[in-house]
DNA sequence: CACCAGGGTACCT
DNA sequence: AGGTACCATGGT
């Protein structure tokens, strides 16, 4: 089933690359993945968005409320502070979108996350929901694919059984993540509910989950702008641009982020984050791109 | 092939 | 409160 959305200021293939979400992966001129037990293929042609699922669909809220098709960008750009690199971002990266993610897979996709590459994670995902994911249906001739595993899925396994995805020492905090939300001890789906601080010391709440890990589930799949994760390449970023090289002590940079980019600055993280990352990765140019700054 | 990766914890001053 | 070793794995 097809259905088309006419979109103002979305770049598609930069949102669903830019680290945010961990399933996309580039099919012909579109990217594939799924979305709620539902495989999808996106695709952009200027102001056109296609969408096209594999079975029957009726009802599109599920996608429309994913890709955000009903925040006007400008709204959230005119929010931000004005700042050289935020504006070369922007202009790099304009249509770049926050998506809103199921709680659940964001959480447990970002307890993966730590001190690993982008691909690396995107493999281990790949791993849970081949293992332990149910079937979704795909267009005839294509290889299969799974959900992302439900957290009742996930705690009846073992630690080894996990650390067989190549998850290390995340393992045990990936499975007593997975019994907290399934027992309800944790309730990710109530976050929305609380304030910005109140749900982010409920994340802090579980093992393997520090302010930066916390910040990302609350901003990409909860939906509060403020929350701004602080990575290694941020750090460097805020660093070198706002401190001129310094490296300011956590609550220093604490501080100036809420101070600096405001409601909307999680937003504004995810350009920065993007432009900086996207630099690099194209390793054609041997230019001396990060000179590396002390932590 | 060292180095580092969308970090966090435990343990130390 | 602020610093640091360590964690497991593999991409580049």
């Amino acid at each position: 089933m097809i259905r088309h959305y006419r979109v103002e200021d979305y770049h598609l293939a930069a949102t669903l690359s830019s680290g945010q979400a961990f399933r996309w992966r580039r099919l012909g001129d579109g990217w594939e993945g799924v979305i709620g037990g539902r495989w999808v293929l996106l695709r952009q042609a200027g102001n056109i968005l296609e969408a096209m699922t594999a079975g029957p669909c009726s009802d599109w809220e599920w996608l429309e409320r994913y890709l955000q098709l009903n925040v006007r960008l400008c709204d959230i750009l005119r929010m931000f502070p004005k700042d050289i690199l935020l504006q070369e971002a922007v202009r790099a990266w304009r249509g770049l979108r926050l998506l809103r993610q199921d709680p659940w897979e964001c959480l447990a996709s970002f307890l993966l996350s730590s001190n690993k590459q982008i691909t690396q994670i995107e493999q281990i995902v790949s791993e849970l929901c081949g293992r332990w994911g149910d079937p979704v249906l795909v267009p005839p001739d294509h290889e299969p694919t799974w959900s992302f595993p439900a957290p009742e899925r996930l705690a009846c396994r073992t630690e080894g059984e996990l650390r067989a995805c190549k998850m290390g020492f995340r393992a045990p905090y990936l499975l007593e993540a997975a019994r907290q939300v399934r027992e309800g001890k944790v309730d990710i789906g109530a976050l929305s509910s609380l304030d910005y601080e109140a749900a982010r010391q409920e994340l802090l709440r579980l093992k393997g989950v520090g302010e930066k890990i916390a910040d990302c589930v609350l901003l990409f799949s909860v939906g509060f702008l403020e929350a701004f994760p602080v990575d290694v390449w941020i750090r460097r970023e805020l660093a070198r641009h706002f401190f001129s090289g310094r490296c300011p002590s956590d609550r220093e940079l604490r501080r100036f982020i809420r101070d600096f980019f405001g409601p909307a600055g999680g937003y504004a993280q995810q350009y920065l984050f993007h432009h900086a990352r996207s630099g690099k990765k194209t390793g054609a140019d041997s230019a001396p791109a990060q000179p590396k700054q002390p932590n």
